[in-house]
Formats: C-alpha cells, sequence, structure tokens
DNA sequence: CGCCGAGTTGAACTGAATCAAGAAACGTGG
DNA sequence: CCACGTTTCTTGATTCAGTTCAACTCGGCG
C-alpha cells in the first residue's frame, strides 16, 4: 500500500490515528487483466483506489461502448450517483492489466468521515482534484479538434497510449477510432 | 441571505458556531445587469454563491466567446485552478440579470474548514455535486447529438432558456448558434 | 421612424462518422 | 515454433451532421 500512502500524504497528511482507521477499513485485492471489477458502478457502493495496473470505466450497451475514464497507478474511482442512466447504458469497469486495487466500502467511509475531520479533507481534496479533471475534460471537447484533443492526450496521459488499445482512447476522447488512426499520423 | 440558508441546510445542516462564523466571513452584494462580477477567474480569490439572478461564466479571446456554465439561484462558482490556461483565453463572469450575490474569501473559507468540521462536509458534498453536474456534462457532450443536448437542457435547466440568448446557450452546449435554431425548431 | 441586436432561414462547405477492405499484431493450440 | 483465427490498426471512398457565410425577419428602443 506503498502508493496509496504516498499519494494521501501528498495531497493532505493524516493523523496517526486517521491512518490506522483509514487502513482498516482498506481491501486490498489483485486481479488479472480483462477482470471485471464493476459490472454495475450504478449499483456499486465502494471507492476504489489503484495501487498498481490500469483500468477502464465505461459505458456499453449491445450495440457500442464508449469509454468514460482511465484509470491508472494513485487513480481514485467510484460511483457516481445519477439522477437517471443513460439510456439504456450499462456503466461497467474492467481491468486493462493485472491490477492491484484497494477498496473501502462508502458508507464506512462516510463514518470514517464523521469520526475524523483530517480524513473529511482529504476526502474534500480529492473530490476538488477531480472536478478540475473533469472540467479540462469539457474544455477539452468543447473547444479543441479531433487531433486536438489527440495532442491534448498524449500530453496528459502519455503512459495510457501504449498500455490501452487505440479504439478505447477514441471513445474516452469523443471520437470514432479511424479518426484517432488519422489524427495520430498526422503528427510526423 | 434565507436561499443561502436554505441550500446549506438541504445539504447538511451546520452548527450554530458554523454558521455564526461563516455568516461572518460572508460579502452580500446586489449588481446591475450585464456587469463583469470577474474580470478574470485564473487571478480570483473567492468563491460565490448567488442569491438571486442568473450569471454565465464564459472564455473569451478576441475572436470567440464560449460559455462555460450558467448559474442560478442556488448555484455555487469559483475559480478552479489550472496547470495552463487554455490557448489565449481568459476566463470571464458577467451578470446576464440584476444579481445579489454572496462571496467568501477561499483563504479564509480554508480557515473555517479548518476550525469546523460540519463546514468542511458541506464543502466536500458541494464538491460531490459538482462532480456529478459536471459528469452529466461530459456524458451529454459524448453521447448526444446537437439536437439531443438540446433537449438534455431544455429539461435540466428550462428557466435558463428564457432568461439567456440562445448564443449564449449554444456555446454552452458545444454548437453552433444557427444549429441550436435549427434544432429548438424541430422541435414541434 | 430607422437603427440595432437577436433569431431564423437558405446554400455551400468541411471535419468527422460510417462503411468496407486490407495489413499487422496477438494468442492459442497443435 | 509455426499455422490459424481473432482482434487491432490503417487506409480509401462515401455520407452526413454541423459550421460558416450571408441574407432576411422581427421586436425593442432612442
Amino acid at each position: 500500500m506503498q502508493n496509496f500512502y504516498n499519494f494521501i500524504n501528498s495531497i493532505c497528511p493524516l493523523s496517526e490515528a486517521a491512518q490506522i482507521a483509514l487502513s482498516h477499513k482498506m481491501v486490498q485485492k489483485t486481479y488479472p487483466k480483462n477482470h471485471i471489477l464493476v459490472p454495475d458502478l450504478s449499483k456499486c457502493d465502494r471507492l476504489y483506489f489503484i495501487e498498481k495496473g490500469l483500468v477502464r470505466i465505461y459505458y456499453h450497451n449491445q450495440e457500442r461502448e464508449i469509454t468514460d475514464f482511465f484509470a491508472a497507478e494513485n487513480g481514485v474511482f467510484g460511483p457516481i450517483f445519477r439522477s437517471k442512466p443513460i439510456k439504456d447504458f450499462i456503466h461497467s469497469v474492467e481491468l486493462l492489466e493485472p491490477s492491484t486495487i484497494l477498496s473501502i466500502n462508502i458508507f464506512e467511509l462516510e463514518n470514517l468521515y464523521q469520526a475524523h475531520h483530517d480524513l473529511e479533507r482529504l476526502g474534500r481534496l480529492i473530490a476538488l482534484h477531480t472536478i478540475f479533471m473533469l472540467q479540462q475534460r469539457i474544455d477539452s471537447l468543447q473547444f479543441a479538434s479531433a487531433k486536438e484533443r489527440y495532442d491534448d492526450f498524449l500530453e496528459n496521459f502519455p503512459t495510457i497510449l501504449q498500455r490501452a488499445p487505440l479504439g478505447h482512447i477514441a471513445s474516452y476522447l469523443g471520437m470514432n477510432q479511424v479518426t484517432l488512426s488519422r489524427a495520430r499520423k498526422q503528427k510526423h
């Protein structure tokens, strides 16, 4: 759990007590590549942290799959409760590499928040960081052409490109796989 | 400040002490229509709450203007600190209606968070709610056609449509004003 | 009245999606 | 280690949604 402790300390150092309480509730597991970590995020009650590996969060129905998010080492993800699901899409999480993943039940986490002020601060700061990333993504979708979005992705997540198939990246960037293939060729 | 108190109580009731501390630091002001509330959000150190009225947050440079967000009664907004600004765009906030707005310095707010655990919880929950909204927006941009995005907007923010000019809404929805005009006509 | 900004409408254009066919990389079992 | 099938990636041709440019309508207001 070294990555995890480095991660939280880089955001907001926790008291000894909070750190211990938290570690008692967190579960670490290792899964093989292609494992479906969460079949339906809308029914998920855990928050996840990636100690090592790579996951893909995606929407899918019979016809298509759309990548919603990639999370690699030090990534945090969990359910986003929506007023209504998007059409008939299911929201799932799969592993793109063998991965070691920490998780905690969100209700237990709420209890810990209640008991430890500094942990609640950590939660708030992680949420803030998430807002920051989502805003960047919106900006990218609104401002940038397909080529530019690809360049942004390259810059922000250079490692993912080698680790995830192009088709997944394309749908994450809101474009067709074919378009992505062409965008990348433009770069000499 | 009635809307404000209703708002926070609907999210997470505060202790008497936190409520008083908060109200001492918040400033209420009323501005006329078209007032530029924040000329440059990247240099802004306040968090805002709209007691009454409507604001538009937008990017602009010499060539274009793109609406980033609308906030009306009970809306919260503030600076999002970015690693780098988007090209040469400036991020500003203007009033689309005469508005009464509460605000607080973010460093003072940080101090209050430190002193009042329940306030920090409120901050976390507001952040969570923001994540929820941003995620919805991303989904809309990725999944939906121009027409569908317009319909979503109608459903989620029915009042804004009458209150903001069409061009602003179009750029918020990531489409051309002309396209929006046509999308709306399709609806009988 | 006549100007001005906001909205609508039409025609031409364009970036990206779709359809389709190959080429390359990958995995599995013999 | 090779042969086969499967998946991933590239490339070309066609189509389409949405943009751009431009003209026109409408309502408000000095």
